[in-house]
Parts: C-alpha cells; sequence; structure tokens
DNA sequence: GTAGAATTCAAACAAACGTTTGAATTAGAT
DNA sequence: ATCTAATTCAAACGTTTGTTTGAATTCTAC
C-alpha cells in the first residue's frame, strides 16, 4: 500500500509530513536501550513505547529491526571516521622529512572515540558504549557491516602506524594495534564493570581518561619487543621498539 | 512429583542413575553454542539438539536457562582463580624482603587464563572466549554472579599490585588494570574481530600470545604517568611509575 | 522379580517476539 | 475545499521463546 523507509532513494526531506522526528526520536531510544539491556534483549515494543510511537513506526521507518540496528551504527560511525582521517590527514601534512611518530598516530584515532565518549548532551558517550560492546557481539549481520564501515579507515591507520615504526615487524604492530582498541573500548565500554570487579572508582571524570589511556596505550606500543623463542614465520627476529 | 537439579545438596552422586553424562553433555553443548551465538540468542532447543537430549532435560537438571548459564561460568572461574591465587601465593612466598615485581602479579594474573585460552582439548578456549564477550555483557543477572565470583580475587591482587609499586596513586594502578583487562579479554575473545577488520591475521598461536600480551601489559603499566592538568582529587600528584 | 526413585520423553503451556495489515488520520499541493 | 500521498494506529499474524506436565522408561536396591 505504502512504499515508506526508503531503502536508498531520496531522502524524504521533502516527503516527511508532521513526524520528521518520529525517525530520530527511535533511534535515541533504540540507542539507550541498546546500551542497557543489549541489541536481543531490547525488543521492538520496549523502543516504541520508549520513543513514545506506535508499534509499528519501525517497521514502517526503517523497515526490520536490523536495518534500525544499522542505521544507528552508521549515523555514528560515518561521522567518527571521518573525524579520524581528517586528523590523520592534518598531522601527515604536517609531518617533517622524517615521518610521524606514533604518538601521533594513536592521538588521531583514539581521541575522536574519546571525545565522543565525553559527549552526553548529544548521546555521544551512550552510543561509545554501545558501539564497545558491539566489537565482540557475536550477531553475525552486526559484524559484517561492522567490518564494512571500519575497513577503510583501519587499513589507512594500519599503515601510518607501520611507517611510524620502521623495522618493527608488521604482526607485532598489528597485535599491539589489536591490544590497543581492546583496551581503549573497555575503558568506554565497561566502566561500570572494574566498578562492580573492585568495588569503587572515585574517578571516572571523562575529561582525564583521555591522558590516562594514552600513558598506556603508548608504554604498551613501545614496549620492548616479545622474546617469541624459536621459529618466528615471516619477518626475521627480535629487536627493540622505536 | 520429583525434587531434581539439586539446587545446593548432595551432588547426585549416588544417585544419578544412568545419565551423569546428560548434565556435561547439555554444558559443553551450551558452551559451545554461547560463545557462536551469544547468551540470548541460543535457545533451549539449540542446546537439547546439539547435546542430543531431551528439551526438558535442561529444566530438569538445572532448573532454568540462567541457571545453566551460571553453572557453566561457576564451573570454570572457581577453578581458574584458584589457579590465580595459588601463582601469587608462590611468588608472594620466594618474595625477597624488598617485595614483588608487577611483572610477577601481571603473570600470576594473566597467565592462568591465558594458557585456559590455549586448551582445546577440554573447550578451555571456548569457554574464554566466552567469558572474554560476558564482561561486557549487559544482562543484569549474569553481571551480578560475574562481580560475586571475581570479587575476592581481584581484591587480592590489586593488593599485591599497589604494593608492588608503592608510590603510585592507586587511582592510576586501578585504571591500568582495567586497561590490561580489557587488552586481555579482546586479545582472547575477539581474535575474529581484528581479522575481520585487518583482513588477514597470519600469527593466532596462542603459544606466542602469551609474551606478546605481557610485553604488551608490562609497557602499559609502567608508562610515565599522565599529567592530568590541574587538581586531582585525593593523592597528591604524578611521579615516575616504577 | 518386585518396589520405588531417578530420568527421559512427547506434548502442550502461556507469553513474547518481529512483522504485516487495512482502516483512520494528518499534512501538503492544487 | 479537494485530492493525494505520507503517516499513524489498533489489531492481528505466525513463530519462537522458556517452562511445565504427566505418562513412559530406566536403573538401584532389596
Amino acid at each position: 500500500m505504502n512504499v515508506p523507509h526508503s531503502e536508498e532513494n531520496d531522502k524524504m526531506n521533502t516527503p516527511g509530513r508532521h513526524g520528521p522526528e518520529t525517525r530520530s526520536r527511535i533511534l535515541d531510544a533504540a540507542e539507550e536501550l541498546f546500551v542497557e539491556h543489549g541489541l536481543d534483549a531490547t525488543s521492538m515494543r520496549m523502543i516504541t513505547t520508549k520513543a513514545g510511537v506506535n508499534l509499528a513506526a519501525v517497521n514502517y521507518h526503517f523497515g526490520s529491526k536490523d536495518s534500525l540496528i544499522q542505521e544507528i551504527f552508521q549515523r555514528r560511525l560515518v561521522e567518527l571516521n571521518r573525524q579520524r582521517l581528517a586528523a590523520l590527514d592534518r598531522v601527515e601534512a604536517e609531518a617533517g622529512s622524517d615521518g610521524i611518530r606514533p604518538s601521533q598516530v594513536l592521538e588521531a584515532f583514539f581521541r575522536p572515540s574519546l571525545e565522543l565518549a565525553t559527549d552526553t548532551e548529544h548521546g555521544g558517550r551512550i552510543f561509545m558504549q554501545l558501539l564497545g560492546r558491539t566489537y565482540t557481539e557475536p550477531n553475525a549481520f552486526v559484524r559484517k557491516f561492522l567490518a564494512e564501515e571500519y575497513a577503510e579507515t583501519l587499513q589507512r591507520f594500519l599503515k601510518a602506524l607501520y611507517d611510524s615504526l620502521p623495522g618493527v615487524p608488521r604482526e607485532e604492530i598489528l597485535w599491539r594495534f589489536h591490544f590497543m582498541m581492546g583496551a581503549t573500548s573497555y575503558a568506554i565500554a565497561g566502566t561500570d564493570t572494574l566498578e562492580l570487579f573492585a568495588g569503587r572508582f572515585d574517578d571516572v571524570d571523562p575529561a582525564r581518561l583521555m591522558p590516562r589511556l594514552m600513558s598506556f596505550l603508548l608504554g604498551g606500543l613501545r614496549a620492548p619487543l616479545p622474546d617469541l623463542g624459536g621459529a618466528i614465520p615471516r619477518k626475521h627476529g627480535r629487536s627493540k621498539a622505536a
């Protein structure tokens, strides 16, 4: 009867009669609920009730629950990765003849996400909590488009990191980048995790999180390379990291 | 009619007629499925089908799905934390007059989990993947008993870490321990995460993961303390970490 | 071999799930 | 004011969820 929820066509700027805010009401409500209960445990009824809209509104505007999830991640990730790449462009443009330092690469990658995690006004903090726990999400559908959304950004940053650490085996850099993403995700998503573990957590000021995390990450990245014992597949051997 | 699933009473060693393996069949099947699809997305029917038992068997032997989940975590975590505490006891017993080094604390805490993650024979690897993604699990029930299960262990290790780093503000140590747990969890749970991101991951040999991770963690723990700018609540100031 | 408890089994339960439907309502354009 | 398309709405759709039931089966003990 109707052909709504605009899969890929016109942006419903001209149409959209009186409910241009129904979409965003749903997005905001869903974002919060997904953080609180997880993707699966959040039902359509919970979302529409919290948003104050009709149950059918999600399917009308987004098509399905999966499409809603995708939309939520996309609207944030596109902007986040845009900022990251812009920051990398900036430091590369200002770079001298001997390239950029590893700390600059990390800054460009992690600062935008931590700044988004600081934003309590527009739901940035909520989304970053959601994103953090989504990295380990088993849901195949979610994993797929998350990988697609990250592919280009990751590739550019890994290359920049490789160039900033000449002589260090790429395999090691890749692993350490993995470790760094893990530490960062937990720092953002799981504050209450350690809070529960350790009883209390006095200083959770997000403004102080950035320098704290940055020190840790840089220390880990520049740590002496491990002694991997005997045979190492490719890349010849051990040495000190830069 | 029956009073089964033995909440807390006798260990059903004397009773348990011909199906002492029904319980473990269910536990093993559930563990695998939980890793593959997540806790919520794994249904009772999937579990009982994979285990080759009747649908009602889970409720009969465990009482409910939640109790099954709890049982799965408990049988592994009790042993894991026992090993951790034993390792800590050992290094503390051998310690000289000037206490133990931070690296020894980290070894005692993280090595048992990484060794469990290496065990592909008895499902240890599978469980550690499950545990890693459960740290960020929103499910309130899961979070609760996970915190209880970890409370004592965390407390002892944090104290040991504090003692091994005199002069370093406890707040900083707590944060860095949080970062370390994040890095480790991702390293174990989310290998496929970065694999998806980075396209390929040549060297995933778990035997090499331990030295790799250890170098990174120690580098992060011993990194120079961050400059937190102006006022720092309690604990007086900044200094170099040991 | 018979009594009785422990376990398995097929079937059903109510509740919740995501989605669809078709009529009612609203708003923009002519 | 009228027509038309976009949106909202209450109700129902067919599945799937975790759990329960009561009879059938299996095993231990006497």
